[in-house]
DNA sequence: GGGGCAGTGTTAAAAAATCCACATGTGTAT
DNA sequence: ATACACATGTGGATTTTTTAACACTGCCCC
């Protein structure tokens, strides 16, 4: 676990299970089956969510005998990651239109604070623009 | 080519080779080969290539003997799928957190039409948040 | 026009990922 | 304590991905 894993070269099982652990927080085997398309065997997710423990992506706690699995990249983390490699791949030098997409797309789910925040955001760029 | 590839289950070569693609907007063999890391052989991309075509990702003209490879999904509607695909896995419910992570990072980039229509769009949230 | 360079198609093989059957272990309730 | 239900570990078969070698074709320049 010395280096931080990239997930940018993870498998298509791979990814696909890491992204059922970041949406859903943590997981059992059984859950990642319940939310992976095609409904994969039990045994087949086990074997790579062990893979994936091994390769550092992931860690689990027994519980009742049960294993349930957490990412070890913080959420805020894969994010950051995540989200960069989306802007850099398909946003160059139109990062506003990702903005734009997303403000249409989720419309009065703003909190007062965050539009706030957002609102001297735009502001603070206003001003060093000229 | 009937129906719209996805690009979800892509492997994890032609989804390198996708990004590229995307980042690039069209691309040769050799320019794909220059943008991947490890710089794999060049006829090892022009296999994948041959792949993602034949699945209905790409299409190619050919100019001076050379293939030059175009995504056939507009980079619009791509966009649109890989932000949301961020948005769901990642930001579910916190897709301010999104919309602020890129303000901060791009910031003064902002086109003061870009600006403008982002303030528009918060203040409709508003309203309607109420 | 001929030789060289750079590109492509094909095919075969190595490597990796995916899958699952079966054996084993753990918890729970009777 | 035992039996049942449900999880996990393991090993190896199968499928997919990735790679590269080789032969062929077209462009370009001397």
């Amino acid at each position: 676990m010395a280096e931080q894993p990239k997930l940018d070269d993870l498998t298509r099982r791979e990814r696909q299970i890491m992204e059922v652990v970041y949406r859903l927080g943590e997981v059992s085997a059984a859950d990642v089956v319940e939310n992976l398309p095609g409904k994969p065997n039990n045994a087949t997710i086990r074997t790579i969510l062990n893979v994936l423990e091994e390769k550092g992506f992931l860690n689990h706690e027994t519980v009742k005998g049960r294993y349930i699995y957490h990412p070890t990249i913080p959420l805020q983390q894969a994010r950051r990651t995540a989200l960069n490699q989306v802007l850099e791949t398909f946003f160059k030098g139109a990062e506003a239109r990702a903005v734009i997409s997303i403000l249409k797309k989720s419309d009065s789910d703003l909190s007062p604070n965050d539009a706030e925040m957002i609102l001297e955001l735009i502001d603070k760029t206003r001003k060093e623009g000229r």
